[in-house]
RNA sequence: CGGGGUGUAGCGUAGCCCGGUAUCGCGCCACAUUUGGGAUGUGGAGGUCGUAGGUUCGAAUCCUGCCACCCCGACCA
């Protein structure tokens, strides 16, 4: 492992992929465009599967499984969609392979073409509503809420570790109702469950919005999404829920009984996450030593390093370690105890940093004799002895873990704060972008011509209109066309 | 798929112009001394120089084809 990480000052992309690299998040796979997920890149993907799969379970979903490959026909049953990802479909052809004759190894077999090709899923909409079909007959078999975990892959041009991978994991949660009031009810609940898992676990601050005609799901009515800003300045999209009106019900005919009598087509929604949380995880926290997670997401909270010449002093003082463990553990705080003799303590200390360790206690002689114990908090990185009577361990390092929770999200909101700049012309505009970057409030004409626009000429776009818009009369910093409320440009990942 | 670039040990590299069997750092192994912020010394292991062919007495080096990866663009959770 060598020294020091790139600055984020002199290559922010650089720093991102280092850094994913060097904190054993992940790496690049033979495969092109698709990563390994290391041990413990993983072990936080699982706390945040955890957490969402509770917050989905307490909203009244349960899992299901629905298959890998879709049938190519499926596809193309909703027009849209096939249009949104047709051009990023994986697709299966044959099903055996053979020895070549020549014996420079296997080939595909050309006698065992498939009938019908099979599409590796890049979204399971088309595959879950043919399902659905004959899951619903009557009124009394709605609402339908499902979820699943799934792996789904869409073949990108250009892929980044997490951000943008080939095959990436997610949730995708496909839902069923009888009314079009109750399905945008279900499309809002969980954009909230989103935002309130990104800011309470992941420490996040997220605008809650809806997408531009442009920018929404291929095959929805209407996209919600929650938004965040990276340090950089660029916007990442960090949750979508999809309002899909009755589009895929008549598009799989779907169609139920009503209780009033009649035939009637199912109203549905979907909505997913996915490992690009991971990214925004990252890229919103962490700084030039490596990796800062909040406590409620880290593999462990806590680690602690023994400091030692020689195995007698480190029984004496595993004997403390042990018991400010199982204290800890009591209290329900995850810890680490590195008695390594492999590593020095100070290769120990960078160690964590870079692995985002929001708390490490360093125990050594000189810490018996005083009763103290050395604090390092990840996030500040700052020190502080603690002696033993102060109080109980597991409550000073509860208090700093919520501490720390608590202030790297003050932190990235107020980042976030001075990085939303309200512009008011067009120069100004263009002027910002250039020089600061982040979120820019401005009025637009609400046309989709003047969006493409100034896409093209800057290469921001629409990221949402907030949810919390305010209605006031304004003209388009483009077109200078009247507006009603000003929406969120920003370059986005 | 268009434009540009790079392939040398696990990683990062020198050597290439001007042909003579590969340099340095990190990491790895052993031993000793070390251990409160990425230790030091000594010794050691590790290479079909991306790949296939050509030129040559001789190719990492020159020529041709192929492959892979990176950057910029179009696409995108």
């Amino acid at each position: 492992m060598s020294k020091g990480l790139p600055k984020r000052s002199e290559d922010y992309s650089l720093w991102y992929n280092e850094l994913v690299k060097r904190a054993d998040l992940a790496e690049n796979s033979p495969v092109r465009g698709c990563m390994v997920i290391k041990p413990y890149g993983y072990s936080i993907w699982e706390k945040m599967q955890a957490e969402l799969d509770r917050m989905f379970k307490e909203t009244g979903h349960t899992n299901a499984y629905f298959p890998l490959f879709i049938p190519k026909s499926f596809l193309s049953k909703e027009a849209s969609h096939v249009e949104g990802f047709a051009k990023e479909c994986a697709v299966v052809t044959h099903y055996r392979l053979k020895n070549a004759e020549d014996g420079s190894g296997v080939i595909v077999d050309p006698e065992a073409k498939l009938e019908e090709e099979l599409i590796v899923r890049p979204t399971s909409e088309t595959v879950i509503w043919s399902t659905y079909k004959n899951w619903i007959q009557s009124y009394r078999d709605l609402p339908l809420l499902v979820n699943q975990w799934a792996n789904v892959v869409r073949w990108e041009m250009r892929t980044r570790l997490f951000l943008r991978t080939t095959e990436f994991l997610w949730q995708e949660g496909h839902t069923a109702h009888a009314t079009s009031k109750e399905a945008m009810a279900e499309t809002v609940q969980m954009m909230n469950v989103y935002a309130q898992f990104a800011e309470e676990f992941m420490a996040l601050p997220v605008v809650k919005g809806r997408k531009t005609a442009n920018e929404r799901f291929a095959g929805a009515d209407d996209t919600l999404c929650i938004e965040a800003l990276m340090q950089d300045g660029k916007a990442l999209q960090a949750g979508t829920s999809h309002f899909l009106g009755q589009n895929f019900a008549k598009a799989f005919d779907v169609k139920f009984a009503a209780k009033e009598g009649g035939l009637e087509y199912v109203w549905g929604t979907s909505w997913g996450v996915s490992t690009r949380l991971m990214g925004a995880l990252i890229m919103a926290h962490s700084d030039d030593n490596g990796l800062v997670l909040p406590p409620k997401l880290a593999p462990f909270q806590v680690v602690i390093v023994p400091i030692y010449r020689g195995e007698e002093e480190l029984e004496l003082i595993s004997v403390k370690a042990r018991e400010i463990m199982a204290d800890l553990r009591k209290a329900g705080i995850s810890v680490k105890y590195d008695d390594r003799d492999t590593q020095k303590p100070g290769w120990k200390f960078a160690e964590y940093e870079l692995k985002g360790v929001p708390v490490r206690i360093a125990l050594g002689p000189r810490d018996l004799e005083n009763k103290t114990l050395e604090l390092a908090r990840r996030d500040t990185l700052t020190k502080e002895s603690f002696q033993w009577e102060e109080m109980p361990i597991a409550e000073k390092i509860g208090g700093l873990l919520d501490q720390i929770q608590e202030g790297i999200y003050q932190k990235a909101f107020d980042f976030r704060k001075d990085n939303t700049t309200e512009v008011n012309s067009w120069e100004e505009f263009k002027q910002v972008l250039e020089e600061k970057a982040g979120f820019l409030s401005a009025h637009w004409d609400g046309t989709p011509e003047t969006e493409d626009k100034i896409k093209d000429l800057t290469k921001a776009t629409i990221r949402c209109i907030p949810l919390d818009q305010v209605q006031e009369a304004g003209t388009c910093v483009y077109s200078g066309k009247p507006s009603t409320g000003r929406v969120l440009f920003a370059k986005a990942y």
